[in-house]
This record gives C-alpha cells, sequence and structure tokens, in this order.
DNA sequence: CCAAACGTTCGT
DNA sequence: ACGAACGTTTGG
C-alpha cells in the first residue's frame, strides 16, 4: 500500500517484482503444518524467528504480483477487471517479463504485443515483445562482460539442481546431518564494533545499496537511472570490468532469469529416466507449439521419437519459453495474469508447485478459430488407457497433450523402483504429477531428494523405500506426510530398531507446546512392511504405541522377531489387537508355535503367514486364515502400488476366508487346526 | 503499525 | 552449493 509504488515505472527493467501470495491456492488457503523447518522456526512454535519464511507447505501455487504494481508505461496498475472479453483482459493485465522484468500492460506496448511469449505457469508472467524480438533469452543476458560472479551461487537455489545422485554419492557418506545448533554469527557480527571486520562490513554495506534497489522496492535514486538506462539492456556488455554497482545488479537480474530458466527447463522436461535421458531437453519443439492444433496435425515434432520414457517421467515436455517463439501464439494461449484459477506449478526459491487439478486448456483451438470435438475430457478418458510409458510420448506431441497428460488421474501412482539413478527432472515429474502411490523401492535416491519430495506430496497415501539405504530413508524422520497409509520399509539398508523409533515416534522438538500433535509421524498408516529388517521385538513396541491403527504388518523375514513381538502386538493393551488384519511372520525362525494363541486374540485377523518358520511344528510353515469378522472396511490403501519389493516372502497376499470353515474356532482341538492352510 | 514472508547475502 | 539469517516489502 504505502509509499512503494516507485518500483513499476522505477527500476525499469532491473528490478524484479517481489511477488505475493495469490491467497487462493490450496498451499495459501491450508494452515501450517507447525512441523516443517520454517514452521519451527516461527515464534507461534517456539522457534527464534530468524528465518522468517512461510511453511513449506504453504507456498503459494501462483505468486502473483503485488498489488502495488504498475505499468512501466502508463503508470497504472492492472486494469483487466474492467472488460470482458479474454483477449481485452491481457491487454490491460499487467505483464512481468522474465528477462528484463519490466511490468507493463500488453496493450501499452507500442510493439505488437503477440510477439510476447506468456507463461502461462505463473500470472501475469511473460517474456515481452521487446525482449523477444532481440532475440534475448536468459542465456543471452549473461553477455560477455564476464563477472560470472554470482551465476554460481545462484543456480542452486532451485533446488532441483542439486544432488544429481551420482556426485553427491561418492562424496559425502551421509553425514548430512551433522548441523550443529550453536552459533548465530551474524548477529553477533552485527552487534560488534565495526572494526572487527572491517571489509566485510563495507562490503556488505555497499552491496546492500545496490542490492537494496535490485531487490525491488529501492529505488535508490542513483541506481534508478542507472537501471532505467538499462532496459535495453542491448547496449551490449558494457564493459564488465568496473564491476560498478550497476553491473553487479546486471548480474542480480541475469541469475533471477537464469534461475527462473533452470527452473522452467527442469520442470518441463521429461526425465524418461531410461533411454533419451538428457538430450530430451532440447525437445523444446514444444514451447512452439502452443498452437495445439498445428501442432496435432503436424507430427511429434521432435524428430525424436526416441522411446518411451522410462516409467514414469517426467514432466511435460520441454517447454523453454524462448527459443522459437512463433508468432502468434499468445493470443490464444491462457488467459493470463487475472486473478483466477490456481495456475500451477513453480517459480520459487525451493519449490516446484504441484501442478492444477486440471490441466488446461479444456480443448484443443483449431486454426480456423474453433475447437477441435474432442475435448480434454474426452482425451483423457483414452489416456487413461496408456501406459506410463505412451503418456510420456504423447507428451511430446504437444503442448497442450503434454499438459493432458500431467493429469494426476492418469498418474496415481508412480513406480520408479530400481531405477539406478533418481535425477532431478524425475523428482520434478513426481512432484508435478501429485501421485498418490509412489514406488522407490532399491533405488538410490538421497536423502535430500528423499525429503525434498516428501515434503510436496502432500497427498501421498502410499511410499515404497525398501531396498534403499536408511541414511537415504531417515529423511521421513523430518517429514510430515499426515495421510499416509502404507509404508514400505522392506529391506531398507541398516535400519534397526533405534532408526525405526525416530521415524515413528512424534517429532522430536516437542519444546513448546505442540504436544498437542501427539501421536507418531505416520500414525494413519494402516499397512507397514517390514519385511527383512534387523528388528528386534523392541520395535512392536513402538508398532503398538506409534502406529495404532495397523492392518497389515510385514514382519517376514525378521530373524530377530520372536512370541514376544506377537505378544505385544495382540496384548489387551495393543491398538492393534482390534485393527490388525493381516499379518506376515513368514521366515521369522524365532517364531514358535506359541504365538498362534496370542494371534487368536485378534478380533479382525484374516490371514497370517507363518511359512518358512522353521520352529513352528507342522512341516515349514502355515498361512493361517482366520474367520473374517469385520474385515473389510480397514483395508483402504490396497497393495496395487508398492507391489514389487515384498515378493520374495509373501506370495499369496490373502487368503481367501472360505467363510464356510469359520464356525469352527472355538471347539476343543489346537484352536488353529481348522483354518490352517498349508502352503508350499 | 505489525505480522508474514520474499529475495539476497553470508558463513560453512 | 546450501541453508540460515535478515533487511525490506506487503497487505491488512
Amino acid at each position: 500500500m504505502s509509499g512503494s509504488k516507485a518500483l513499476g515505472g522505477g527500476a525499469g527493467g532491473g528490478a524484479r517484482r517481489r511477488r505475493t501470495r495469490c491467497r487462493r491456492c490450496q498451499a495459501c488457503m491450508r494452515t501450517e503444518c507447525g512441523e516443517c523447518h520454517f514452521c519451527k522456526d516461527m515464534k507461534k512454535f517456539g522457534g527464534p524467528g530468524r528465518m522468517k519464511q512461510s511453511c513449506l507447505l504453504r507456498q503459494c501455487t501462483a505468486p502473483v504480483l503485488p498489488h502495488t504494481a504498475v505499468c512501466f508505461a502508463c503508470g497504472e496498475a492492472g486494469k483487466e477487471d474492467t472488460v470482458n472479453s479474454e483477449e481485452e483482459k491481457f491487454s490491460l493485465s499487467l505483464m512481468e517479463c522474465t528477462i528484463c522484468n519490466e511490468i507493463i500492460h500488453p496493450s501499452c506496448l507500442k510493439m505488437g504485443k503477440a510477439e510476447g511469449i506468456i507463461n502461462d505457469e505463473i500470472p501475469n508472467c511473460w517474456e515481452c515483445p521487446k525482449c523477444h524480438k532481440e532475440g534475448k533469452t536468459s542465456k543471452d543476458q549473461a553477455d560477455g562482460s564476464g563477472k560470472r560472479r554470482l551465476d554460481n551461487g545462484e543456480v542452486g537455489r532451485w533446488k532441483l539442481t542439486d544432488d544429481p545422485p551420482f556426485k553427491r554419492k561418492a562424496a559425502p557418506p551421509l553425514e548430512d546431518g551433522g548441523r550443529t545448533e550453536g552459533g548465530h554469527k551474524r548477529k553477533k557480527e552485527k552487534e560488534l564494533p565495526q572494526d572487527s571486520g572491517p571489509k566485510k562490513k563495507v562490503q556488505r554495506n555497499n552491496m546492500r545499496h545496490t542490492g537494496s534497489t535490485c531487490g525491488g522496492g529501492g529505488q535508490g535514486s542513483s541506481s534508478s537511472s542507472s537501471s532505467s538506462s538499462s532496459q535495453a539492456g542491448g547496449g551490449g556488455g558494457a564493459g564488465g570490468a568496473g564491476g560498478t554497482s550497476s553491473a553487479d545488479q546486471r548480474s542480480h537480474h541475469r541469475e533471477k532469469l537464469e534461475r527462473f530458466k533452470r527452473m522452467c527447463q527442469l520442470l518441463e522436461r521429461l526425465p524418461e529416466s531410461s533411454s533419451s535421458s538428457s538430450s530430451s531437453s532440447e525437445s523444446d519443439s514444444e514451447s512452439d507449439s502452443d498452437d495445439s492444433s498445428r501442432d496435432n496435425g503436424q507430427e511429434a515434432r521432435n524428430g525424436r521419437t526416441r522411446g518411451g520414457a522410462g516409467g514414469v517421467g517426467g514432466g511435460g515436455g520441454g517447454r523453454e519459453p524462448s527459443r522459437l517463439a512463433p508468432r502468434s501464439q499468445m493470443m490464444k494461449r491462457s488467459p493470463p495474469a487475472v486473478p483466477s484459477p490456481p495456475r500451477p506449478v513453480q517459480m520459487e526459491r525451493h519449490l516446484v508447485r504441484p501442478p492444477p487439478a486440471c490441466p488446461e486448456p479444456s480443448c484443443l483451438p483449431l486454426d480456423s478459430g474453433s475447437s477441435h470435438i474432442m475435448t480434454r475430457d474426452v482425451w483423457l478418458r483414452v489416456f487413461q488407457y496408456l501406459s506410463q510409458r505412451e503418456l510420456c510420448v504423447c507428451m511430446r506431441v504437444c503442448r497442450t497433450w503434454s499438459r493432458w497428460c500431467c493429469d494426476k488421474r492418469l498418474w496415481t501412482q508412480i513406480d520408479l523402483s530400481r531405477q539406478r539413478s533418481i535425477t532431478p527432472p524425475m523428482l520434478s515429474g513426481i512432484i508435478r504429477r501429485q501421485p498418490v502411490s509412489l514406488n522407490l523401492g532399491y533405488t538410490n535416491i538421497s536423502k535430500k531428494q528423499l525429503m525434498w519430495l516428501i515434503n510436496r506430496l502432500q497427498g501421498l497415501l502410499e511410499l515404497n523405500v525398501s531396498g534403499c539405504p536408511w541414511s537415504s530413508v531417515s529423511a521421513l524422520c523430518q517429514a510430515v506426510c499426515p495421510c499416509l497409509r502404507l509404508l514400505d520399509l522392506s529391506r531398507v539398508e541398516e535400519l534397526k530398531d533405534s532408526h525405526l523409533r525416530e521415524l515413528l515416534a512424534p517429532p522430536a522438538d516437542t519444546r513448546t507446546g505442540d504436544t498437542a500433535t501427539r501421536g507418531g509421524r505416520f500414525q494413519n498408516v494402516t499397512e507397514l512392511r517390514l519385511a527383512g529388517l534387523d528388528l528386534t521385538d523392541a520395535s512392536s513396541r513402538l508398532l503398538v504405541r506409534y502406529v495404532p491403527h495397523l492392518a497389515k504388518l510385514d514382519l517376514s523375514q525378521c530373524a530377530n522377531i520372536t512370541d514376544q513381538t506377537v505378544h505385544t502386538l495382540t496384548s489387551p493393551i495393543s491398538p492393534l489387537r482390534e485393527s490388525l488384519t493381516h499379518i506376515n511372520l513368514a521366515g521369522c525362525v524365532k517364531v514358535t508355535e506359541q504365538c498362534v494363541p496370542l494371534l487368536r486374540r485378534c478380533a479382525s485377523l484374516q490371514t497370517v503367514d507363518l511359512r518358512s518358520c522353521s520352529l513352528l511344528s507342522s512341516e515349514s510353515g502355515q498361512l493361517l486364515s482366520f474367520p473374517p469378522h469385520a474385515s473389510s472396511s480397514s483395508s483402504s490403501s490396497s497393495s496395487s502400488a508398492t507391489s514389487s519389493s515384498s515378493s520374495s516372502t509373501t506370495t499369496t497376499t490373502t487368503v481367501a476366508p472360505s467363510s464356510s470353515s469359520s464356525s469352527s474356532s472355538s471347539s476343543s482341538c489346537p484352536p488353529d487346526d481348522r483354518t490352517l492352510l498349508k502352503n508350499s
């Protein structure tokens, strides 16, 4: 509100406007999770409040220009709400150029606004005609003047670029967590007399000034003048040497742009884990194809018929906005700006934003002006019959298809198990698709990657990290995934009792009063697979305590489990006694016959797998099926997605308890006999 | 005026 | 290359 109007005109191209929450997207609407890093820092959650960042789960998915933004040319705000047609709305809305950062009404442009390239993923965002005409791209901006100084630094901002599995892997074992709390030097520094670090201080101050101009409000008069000139930017490298503030400024901008570009690329690139790999990115093809109709007609432009993406993949076709801009694109495109539909993805410091529930547009515009009769919904029905690999191929047809194929309904399950490496594009691809079920079993996903993912998959119901190293899986210790129903931790390397505790127990930092949130981190999990782990009976207590709704438990091949575990799980005070429907103890060599009567205490138990339990009398093992009580209800999760791993042990998932035998139970003989099914 | 939180800088 | 810290901007 107050003063700052400056910006709009002020820095001309220079400063990029800070964006603010749209206040309408899901993220904006939700409440703080209270558990992420940033929440924990907040005073309201007992933190020091130094970070001043919004809750990770509340990252706006469609950040908008602040209300104070005004047109660089006419100085007025957006006026899209004064007209009705989409086109007019567009002309009168404020558009921010990702290259020169200028904010302007398309209608205030002298040149044809049709030359601009709209980034329809972020409200009011485009590459303005001016920049585009000059052929500028974020890259170009990195003119020859050198001063890359900042380059390196910043790129990383976009989390995605971080740790490509390989690099990291080699280096640090896992010590990620080694952070110490100590220091807060910063503050100190500030408080100290300046002498101490003269140099730094000075530098910093200087920076500050320039920085501020850049940063937005600034308008340091001095800078503004310089900056204004910048607009054209074309000048050519203005002898970088000087390293004057203006230069600095420039590089700043450049950085930002670069960041943005990268982000876009990462987001859109098809991971195609398998084959094509990296190269795929070049398929900017799509970018131009705005005109879906046209493209459609033509063939998949990318000559690359390359094979289909590996299992899952990533984001829709590459769309680097820049490059081959087709001329008439924009108008057809999205009704930009306007505070309407929670627009999709990205842009922001650390996050890839999730996609819209229903990727637009809803139909394919034809050159004739009309729309193709096959609407999005119809196509979606067709797409539903395609494999994920095939979907990836379809994404290359045109941009519209690329989006449609990203519809999360087509990707409820994503299976990346056994992929040798999990790449950044794959990660962003996952986020874009917001799967309900994700299988990362036996991959070498890193801790950071996993953490990054989990924090952005709030709707995830099933997660499989079987066979991954604990050093990575431990990321879940800091996760918040209230919805999770199925968690497969089978054969996680090095997972011990203590680790399970870390994982299941409520977030440690309950300093303030958030004890209210009690309950384990995975308290809503109904299916837990712990096959092949080196757990002891101690873990069973954790289950009873922290996973009270457990219905299906897989402890197969846990060689150290004894009857004690069964006892704990089925004790009168265990909630699992009521909730358990399936339990797998196959291959638990220390379990004895004694467990059978104990298991009978479970009211809802339907299936017990005791095969290969050598201490069990009869033969080698059995699969018990109990008379079904209430049964059915609890399930929910299903095993579908997370199938792979568990294979080894439990073959038959459920022994259809032929109700017939049911009545039996009671009578005399060793309880189970009747319900005993021989197997193997 | 204030809480929230964006974007940049600095220490590691 | 990260992530903590912080000045500054926003919106109410």
